[in-house]
DNA sequence: GTCAATATGAAATAATAATTCCAATCCATA
DNA sequence: TATGGATTGGAATTATTATTTCATATTGAC
């Protein structure tokens, strides 16, 4: 009655992996099942579980009981109390620094407020990207002959970037900006064998919808790296990705943005590297 | 039957807001205790969370419902989900995109790189981060007249976006560019009442580093962004911080030089503010 | 090869939990 | 303040799920 009865994951775990030699073969088998499944033992029944594990409901409740728990039930429990211990480390993190952030304490709160609002857009971005889209970009990007770069204000360190990192890759490119005035003649020149990386969000500068617009109707295919699919761009690109960057005091972070800028870049970099290849061969 | 029922926690979150102001009082009652303990809901019984909660069974069916499922456990299904998809503690989720990343499994790969990259760099500085020198950088530079912003190449994007960001906050700055080939007299301007803000990275752009030594010599004070204590930057610095990027196929994040780029900005802003509040009062 | 001990499968049973239903209550409106 | 509709509480019902039981199979010792 008072046997020791593992409480917590990992006193469970070693306890499993040290009897696991002696224990007979269908339990054995759910005993690997459960340290391989976790998740699965924290959610499913009996019957869900036995059943993916390939032995009975029985077998289960047996195992259980070898381990010192009156049932399956209570075994459960250890792999819901990690489940929620698990969650809460890197949520909570967050949350902290959230939290510390939003009540405003000194400057380091600033500073933990755009860490968080970067971390959540690029956990964001990662599970939203679509790798369809992606490909597709990709594809359009490396066959251009020139690829221009439209961005201004807040995107316009994102265009300054992929210009720099396009040119170390010996693409050529073309950054579109405002300083000299001459933004109409230079889309002028591009062709539809060209194609242009456009990235504005809400508030859309009227200059960027106004010279997509415009490269567009010279039919230059277009990547568009926007905010919503009310956007703008969306309708002028050929590919268009929707990004939801977090925000922290009124100024959004542009993490998530960069990091599909600098993935766009360097695959069509191997993208062309690739297909030189193939064409030499 | 085909109503739009949330699928994914998010959308269940958000959906719920939505309609926080027309639900009636219990359902209310139950629907912010589920959005403030996600846990219980995805662990516990309809009739222990409902106890929890101080309502009955039935409402909780019954808000189940509203949100279009068809029973409490299509609901709790959505809960179970989140708890799945976040489980991955934080740093195993990112060793899984690393891994994903480095087994080279097409384009998204080099996405998921980058993606892991900026979050690495980000929960680096957040635990590097002193908080000390960040208060003297803030001191320094929101006492100046006027914020130098020198940056080349790699780092350009940030200085462009720091400009911005000031440029916002109407806080006198001037970017140090290179395009017109006057930055020599640019920076000769600059006086001990100014402020710099330098960012460079190895290898150093010659560049940046002969004109932070020049604007230094005039008495300036710099506040540096760079990579190690023996980055030439620091010597001339009076706070300098150290950033490490981890990086991706040979190219650097830039996501934790631009978390703490954004932070110093908007901190400069603030401190401005109070300190204009208090000089009035 | 036989026997006993152990392990396993399958179905019956018990327990638990979700859902439904109906009466009571609340609330807005005439 | 009376009336109809919406909301709620609580018990009854239904469903699902864990557990037990027992027959059968397997294993190892003699």
């Amino acid at each position: 009655m008072d046997e020791r009865v593992p409480r917590d994951f990992e006193t469970l775990r070693t306890t499993i992996l040290d009897r696991r030699a002696s224990l007979p073969k269908r339990i054995a088998q759910i005993a690997a099942y459960a340290l391989d499944n976790p998740d699965d033992i924290a959610f499913g029944t009996a019957a869900s579980i036995a059943a993916s594990a390939g032995v009975q409901p029985s077998t289960l409740i047996r195992f259980a009981q070898q381990l010192g728990f009156d049932g399956f039930t209570s075994l459960q429990q250890v792999f819901r109390e990690r489940l929620r211990e698990r969650n809460s480390s890197y949520d909570e993190r967050l949350a902290a620094l959230r939290a510390k952030a939003e009540e405003g304490a000194g400057h380091r709160a600033i500073f933990d407020g755009f860490v968080a609002a970067a971390s959540t857009s690029l956990s964001d971005i990662s599970r939203a990207l679509n790798d369809v889209h992606f490909e597709e970009a990709v594809d359009l990007l490396a066959k251009a002959e020139t690829i221009y770069v439209l961005a201004k204000r807040r995107s316009y360190p994102v265009a300054s970037y992929i210009a720099y990192a396009l040119g170390k890759l010996k693409i050529r490119n073309q950054l579109i900006e405002s300083a000299a005035g001459l933004n109409a003649e230079m889309i002028g020149f591009a062709t539809p064998r060209d194609a242009v990386i456009a990235i504005s969000f809400s508030p859309y500068a009227p200059a960027t919808i106004e010279e997509t617009r415009s490269i567009a109707e010279q039919g230059v295919p277009i990547v568009a790296i926007t905010d919503s699919s009310f956007s703008p761009l969306a309708q002028f690109a050929k590919v268009w990705f929707e990004v939801a960057e977090a925000d922290f005091g009124g100024f959004r972070s542009i993490s998530a943005t960069m990091a599909l800028a600098m993935a766009l870049t360097v695959a069509v970099g191997e993208k062309r590297r690739d297909t030189g290849r193939k064409r030499k061969a």
